[in-house]
DNA sequence: TGTAAAAATGTAAACGATTACAGTTATATC
DNA sequence: GATATAACTGTAATCGTTTACATTTTTACA
């Protein structure tokens, strides 16, 4: 069994009968060389099927220029991180960026580990969905001089381009509308509270409430993670007290999901017996029956932005930080009384 | 601002009053150090946080050492492939083994740029799950010597490591189910004919209803791709017709999806007017209204037997090639008409 | 204590690119 | 045609490792 490693630089360059660096510099299409010896490369190069060795170039090359990000995810089976992927990659690639994605499935050693891998696989910068615990070795990349660009939230004490959504406005919005149809008692099961978008979150569910002159009750806000399983444990809870909301508002998709198996496995109707709003419009919610009201964030759209800014900061290493905060979109669909499919911004 | 390249060999070489060499050697737990010399080595090399690069590693190192692995994967939006992703993952690095993703998004193109980043990036091997049009890529890696496992489906004429899901087998028992609950007038909203999986699910199902005397009956057997918008008119489409199915199987989850949003803004209910079970066993059929009946396929596991794959044939390239065929399993839930909890496997 | 073998360590050449710097042609000007 | 200048091309060092081979040190044993 073969296994040949690639045509390389020095054997297209003795077959051109040029050197290395002739070649070299028809690759990177640097100024300097003879029309005709460049046509003459560039016809061995096609001959010979040369693609320049990445690995070679990212050693050689010094930090800025190698064209590779790194990108941490928390937790690659949320579909709003795909997403956030997805834009990213679209973006890259027409930016002529590589990236390479680390998903540590929300766990922190193996978060640390990605990091090291990343680095030692000289990245240009990257690209974090910080978590709890996370803080520091964010903190120490943007000391040690790598292009940093933070989704969903910044850092305290730490300056750096900031991308997320306005996860106080998105609640505000799911929370007035369930009051507009008419609901009083409405409950909200949050995330992780150690998550800043979850406070945020809470803030706008309360805000909401405040608005219209509605007293906040504790017992029903509550939280715990920002999984599937509390979603179906918090709702069976707050179903269960003597005086039930009539309207949950989940605050992400899993969450929503939980909540979700749990009404219909109890046979509740809605939303007549219970309404329910969800934070992340995904792709199943004009599956479900009825269709789910939903906040959306464009997560495409904060990977195009992600890698704008990233580009840019490259570009420029002392152009100052900003923090981008994106509007989202309240999708009404069928899920808390009416039956109309409107956009509210 | 610092741009700090990170520690190097020599620098703790030097540091330690060793050659790189030694140094070298103690990284890769090489015989033939003194204890007393890697304890220092050791030593110096925890006091400056030194991590080898893995650039330089990978640039010197032979194929099958460097340990990253490429994955080539067609749609990183279908979950399916995200429960892969996390399974390879997972176990890859258990093993030691990186790995870098790209995500052709079922353009050809985009795949072919893919390979070519990730050849020029030194991997030790790939795993490909084909797409049509992708064959001829697929077997010239082969050619050249990489070791390669297929996902879901091998190639013709090319042997090679295969890890797949017994369609058949799959798509047989979901249409005996029907045919068992009282079904009798069954359709098949099939995927992209010109992918290996939606014949075979074709030729279970077809199974299913001659073992049970059904005649079959091509106007209800109808296909185009395999995405949501397929679902959503193809259901619509069997519906209309004068004797519609009392029943739909769905060959792939974004079929299912497409299929309930036709179904429920019909208002038609679910097992009652129309019965379904959908291949694709995900996260959220549980929460659907009701709870969906599907043929589970564990891309977990999948991902964690193609690791193994890889790694025996990195590991010993004479190894003959293997096809596995994983079993499905049937979960039944409320869509059909029972309303039980169990599996058919 | 001397010597052969074994063990430990060091030296230096790769891997495949980029790039200062030097060296060579070609062009322009008088 | 000589010379200054511009345009082009080549040489060789470098990035951070690994590793074949050479060299030194240690150990074993007569």
């Amino acid at each position: 069994m073969a296994s040949p490693k690639g045509v390389s630089l020095k054997e297209v360059a003795d077959k051109a009968g040029v050197s290395t660096a002739t070649v070299s510099r028809v690759i990177n299409s640097k100024t300097g060389v003879k029309g005709e010896t460049e046509l003459r490369v560039q016809k061995v190069i096609k001959q010979l099927g040369y693609r320049p060795n990445r690995v070679a170039q990212r050693l050689r090359t010094t930090r800025g220029a190698s064209k590779l990000i790194g990108l941490l995810i928390p937790d690659i089976q949320n579909p709003f991180y795909v997403d956030i992927i997805r834009g990213i990659e679209q973006y890259a690639y027409a930016k002529n960026f590589a990236i390479v994605i680390g998903n540590f499935s929300q766990n922190e050693e193996r978060q640390k580990f990605y990091i090291d891998i990343l680095k030692s696989e000289s990245v240009d910068a990257f690209i974090v969905a910080p978590f709890p615990g996370m803080n520091e070795y964010v903190k120490e990349l943007v000391e040690e001089g790598y292009a940093v660009v933070c989704i969903d939230r910044g850092l305290a004490n730490v300056d750096m381009d900031v991308v997320k959504v306005d996860n106080f406005q998105g609640a505000f919005n799911a929370v007035e509308h369930l009051i507009k149809v008419g609901h009083k008692r409405i409950a909200h099961i949050s995330g992780n509270v150690l998550i800043p978008t979850t406070i945020e979150r809470i803030s706008g569910y309360e805000a909401a409430l405040s608005k219209y002159g509605i007293a906040i009750d504790r017992d029903i806000v509550i939280g715990r993670n920002s999984d599937y399983k509390s979603g179906v444990e918090l709702t069976a809870q707050l179903l269960d007290i003597p005086n039930p909301p009539s309207a949950i508002f989940t605050s992400n998709n899993l969450l929503t999901l939980g909540a979700l198996e749990t009404i219909h496995s109890r046979g509740l109707k809605i939303p007549e017996e219970v309404a329910i709003v969800g934070f992340d419009d995904m792709y199943w919610a004009m599956s479900l029956n009825p269709p789910l009201t939903a906040v959306r964030q464009s997560g495409f759209e904060i990977g195009r932005i992600t890698i704008e800014l990233l580009h840019q900061r490259i570009a420029d290493p002392t152009r100052p930080f900003v923090s981008i905060v994106l509007k989202t979109e309240l999708i009404v669909r069928n899920s808390c009384g009416y039956k109309l499919n409107t956009k509210v911004t």
